[in-house]
DNA sequence: AGTTATGTATACCGATCTGTGTTCTTAACG
DNA sequence: CGTTAAGAACACAGATCGGTATACATAACT
């Protein structure tokens, strides 16, 4: 995901300090939390002088909300764009995903939910950006409720939005992987609000 | 639950510290986080030296691993203790609990979720003391379960938590309430668990 | 009444935070 | 080659953080 120190004839490090920048917060932000990270330290880890951090970013605040846009902009394409699985698999596959996407034991917790959580002003644009991917989320799995033929594809997106968000929370207080909990669920939720499960 | 400033002949505010940096700590870590609130602040709000909490709790940790202690410490008695409803309507009432403990138009963030995520550190007494509530919230779901005859108790228990904490979670980051989404799963999920309902 | 507990007030410490100013280097491009 | 823009290095400012030291006040208990 990190295309660093490559290029032409190496480039020692210069000359890619914004993809650098945003690379590193990935990295920390997920492992440290986002409060928890200072500018220092990540400037550090991206081999980026300070200066020049704030030359690509006004301030952190504007760092952390890019950070955000730019993860998973298209919504977990790698699912819901699958052609060789059902409407009904897909919707499975969605608990699946956030454990193969990572290579992690335990799935870390969703960056949205984090920064909800770490940002106390609701009208930070990282707040406004995790709302709007939840909200996408939830579409999604509309929609495809929808190709499933479920009676109510609305509330059965929002359900099983409702799922996943509570797997990442858990996980993170228990320290154990609860996706296979909440795919339990799914199941059992997708099952009820299909009529008639085509025989 | 704060029994502050009052008493025999009106005490001023001296000789009730330890009670009003606890009861500033629940106000204010809920409003703002707990790395967004400053001892400064927390003094400030408890009206207390800054001098008298240092010698109540040896570091801001501990007081964060207090705060949470105290918090609902039998848990979530005031809806499974109670002896006017059956164990099916006690386990469908949790998901009333979080609306009506709170004047709150919304539903706020549940403190250990909230905790488990501001702190990195798995280790920390607080990380600790939200793993245990999280376990003893199942388990007390899994016990009801288990009386209102579901064939695995613990697995709808754990099913149950895992709603409660979906609802909490993306409460913060869409601004809306969920808890009835979740109570309508939890709904399915406990008819689906209980192989003959009482006729 | 006198001792002791508890609490107050306030200044302060070192560390860390976000963010800036300044100067120098170097890669890219004409 | 010479110009220009991007970046590096580094010191530093101002604020805030958790936590402490010192000196004083007062309520409670014997």
């Amino acid at each position: 995901m990190t295309e660093l120190e490559k290029g032409p004839q190496g480039r020692r490090r210069g000359r890619g300090a914004r993809e650098r920048i945003l690379g590193a917060s990935q990295k920390l932000f997920r492992d440290q939390g986002i409060n928890q990270t200072g500018m220092d330290q990540l400037c550090a880890v991206a081999q980026v002088s300070k200066r020049t951090a704030y030359q690509h970013f006004a301030g952190k605040d504007e760092l952390v909300a890019e950070y955000l846009r730019r993860f998973d902009p298209d919504v977990m394409s790698a699912v819901f764009d699958r052609t060789d699985l059902t409407p009904r698999e897909r919707l499975l596959a969605a608990f699946d995903l956030p454990r193969t996407a990572t290579q992690d034991d335990i799935t870390p917790l969703c960056p949205f939910i984090a920064a909800s959580v770490e940002i106390p002003d609701p009208q930070h644009p990282a707040r406004q950006r995790a709302h709007d991917y939840k909200k996408a989320v939830a579409a999604r799995l509309a929609e495809t409720a929808r190709e499933a033929g479920a009676t109510n594809p609305e509330e059965l997106g929002e359900q099983l939005a409702l799922l996943l968000d509570g797997a990442s929370a858990r996980n993170r207080a228990l320290n154990t992987e609860t996706f296979p909990t909440a795919a339990a669920i799914a199941a059992v939720l997708i099952d009820n609000a299909i009529p008639a499960p085509a025989q």
